[in-house]
RNA sequence: CGGGCUGUAGCGCAGUGGCUAGCGCGCUUGGUUCGGGACCAAGAGAUCGGUGGUUCAAAUCCACUCAGCCCGACCA
């Protein structure tokens, strides 16, 4: 976006004057455009000349790697092994079973041509891998010794998308997939539940992204599970975002690839699964939840370089400074913070300040000789603005207390605002008037109405269709420890309520 | 797949038939600066998305075409 279309859809004039240095629209006048300005300027991603796919660069890269390490220590510590399956999957795979390719099908990228001919058979480029992993599982799987079999799973996927978002949609992408094989049902839903809270435990505490965890309702369940778990977030413009899922799977899997094992009276069964995933679209989640009109801002956790120090360079004391800078630098990595230096005297500081902003660094250091003669350093949060001296001789405890602090106030400041926005709907009316109208709010702006409705619900899919063609919003699950207890009546359409819900308009 | 917008230097744009295609930012070199996006000077950088047509002459007019983004329906 331009300035001069930035400005065109501004309301206030003095708004105009106070952004005209700045390369990203505020939220207030255009949420989407906002997200893409900082995506690009934080220099996460870009565009690329593949329609629908786009570039991960370092910054963003080193975001998914933080989260990838993360989640990949507690796959391992719940007994998972990784393992790599073929990025071609041959289309009869997809077709054993039936509701999981009639799932697919619109969005399969088709590979009809190789080595100069055409095919015999066409394969697909995996939307997932359920279908190859269980036609190997039917090859390892015999007895009821060889379960259950845990095994994990780091690639890329494609998934055709007409309408893509960096991050959040785009036709290939980087996730984990896990793919469980059990005894029994009991065991398998245990894993899908276990998965499913490494997904918040990692979510909540390293992204700081405060989650709802439920069941998924039956239209919203992944094709060719029995039912689904996810993870639900919300944004900053109130939609909700799938933030991981988490199926289990009963026999589906097994009874189409013919997958049996000898149990432990010595009678022939159809083994028991999972699978569960999430992708890069959690780095999506992270700039959507934490960042606001001056940038990216990221919990210390996820942050490649967690304090950035920034000499004040003048010409009499340059020297001394960097000196300085470079011992306080040392200090700070010593401290176990990962810092780094910007010396570079071709940008004045003011250009550094916003620059490291935009880039999300959780905490800036500013030094200069005033501060060298005074003993002390000049700390800035990302998260408040706050700006506070610090004696030169703490810096790294008080970084790391600082780090820790910021890592929580996201994490605090983000429930309150989900909180904030999560509303008991008992009728249709209050429904209705809660989302909005369809089309009422075209322009899609963070003051637009919604967020999440707890409701209560009576479990039919025919209230659902009715309110998501009514007013966009879709259940996004039924929160697991809020299931007990229920009685009233549905909030859609009066009759006695089976289920609590919480609806929202998603990504 | 529908609706809208846009393709001219790395990015953002100006240029509605005329001779050497401009401006801002960024980039390079040198210098002065430096506590919230500094300044001066000198440079480098474009076969104007593509193809065909009209014309003495096309970035500009016409036709076709390709691509991208945004909004909507579908999806992690």
């Amino acid at each position: 976006m331009t300035l001069d279309q930035k400005f065109a859809t501004m309301a206030n004039p003095f708004i105009q004057r106070s952004y005209m240095a700045d390369k990203i629209t505020p939220r207030a006048t255009d949420y989407s455009q906002w997200y893409i300005d900082i995506v690009l300027n934080a220099k996460l991603a870009d565009y690329s000349p593949v329609k629908g796919s786009m570039v991960i660069r370092p910054r963003g890269y080193a975001i998914w790697e933080r989260i990838q390490a993360e989640m990949d220590r507690r796959f391992k510590e719940t007994g998972h092994e990784n393992a790599y399956f073929p990025l071609l999957i041959p289309m009869s795979f997809l077709q054993k079973e039936a509701d999981h390719v009639k799932g697919f099908k619109p969005e399969l990228a088709v590979v009809t041509h190789a080595g100069g001919e055409e095919l015999e058979e066409p394969y697909c480029i995996r939307p997932t891998s359920e279908t190859i992993i269980w036609a190997m599982y039917k090859n390892w799987i015999q007895s009821w010794r060889d379960l259950p079999l845990l095994y994990n799973q780091w690639a890329n996927v494609m998934r055709w998308e007409k309408r893509t978002r960096l991050f959040l949609r785009t036709s290939e992408f980087l996730w984990q997939e896990g793919h469980t094989a059990h005894e029994t049902q009991k065991e398998a839903e245990e894993e899908a539940l276990r998965m499913v809270e490494v997904y918040r435990d990692v979510v909540e505490r390293h992204l700081c992204v405060p989650v709802l965890m439920g069941m998924k309702s039956e239209a919203e369940k992944f094709a060719g599970a029995v039912h689904t778990l996810s993870i639900e977030a919300m944004m900053q413009d109130k939609k909700a975002l799938q933030a991981g899922t988490s199926h289990y799977l009963g026999q589906n899997f097994a009874k189409a690839f013919d997958v049996q094992f000898q149990n432990r009276e010595g009678k022939l069964e159809h083994v028991y699964a999972t699978s569960w995933g999430t992708s890069t679209r959690l780095v999506g989640a992270v700039i959507m939840t934490h960042s606001d009109d001056k940038g990216l801002v990221l919990p210390p956790s996820l942050a490649v370089d967690q304090v950035v120090i920034v000499p004040i360079l003048r010409n009499d004391s340059k020297v001394a400074v960097i000196a300085h800078a470079e011992g306080l630098l040392a200090t700070l990595k010593a401290a176990g913070v990962r810092a780094r230096l910007d010396s570079d005297d071709s940008q004045s500081p003011g250009w550094k300040f916003a620059e490291w902003e935009m880039r999300g660094v959780p905490v800036r250091v500013e030094v200069g000789p005033k501060d060298m003669a005074a003993g002390h350093v000049m700390f800035a949060r990302r998260d408040t603005g706050e700006k506070f001296t610090v004696p030169a001789g703490e810096i790294g405890t008080k970084a790391v207390e600082v780090l820790e602090a910021i890592q929580k106030n996201l994490f605090e400041r983000a429930k309150k605002f989900r909180d904030d926005n999560t509303h008991v709907i008992t009728n249709y009316d209050d429904m209705k008037a809660f989302f909005g109208l369809a089309g009422e709010d075209a322009a899609g702006t963070a003051n637009a109405k919604g967020g999440f409705a707890d409701a209560l619900w009576c479990g039919d899919a025919v209230c659902e269709t009715r309110l998501k063609a009514e007013t966009k919003a879709t259940i996004r699950c039924l929160p697991h420890d809020r299931q007990e207890g229920i009685h009233g009546s549905c909030a859609l359409c009066g009759a006695p309520a089976r289920h609590r819900a919480v609806f929202a308009r998603a990504y």
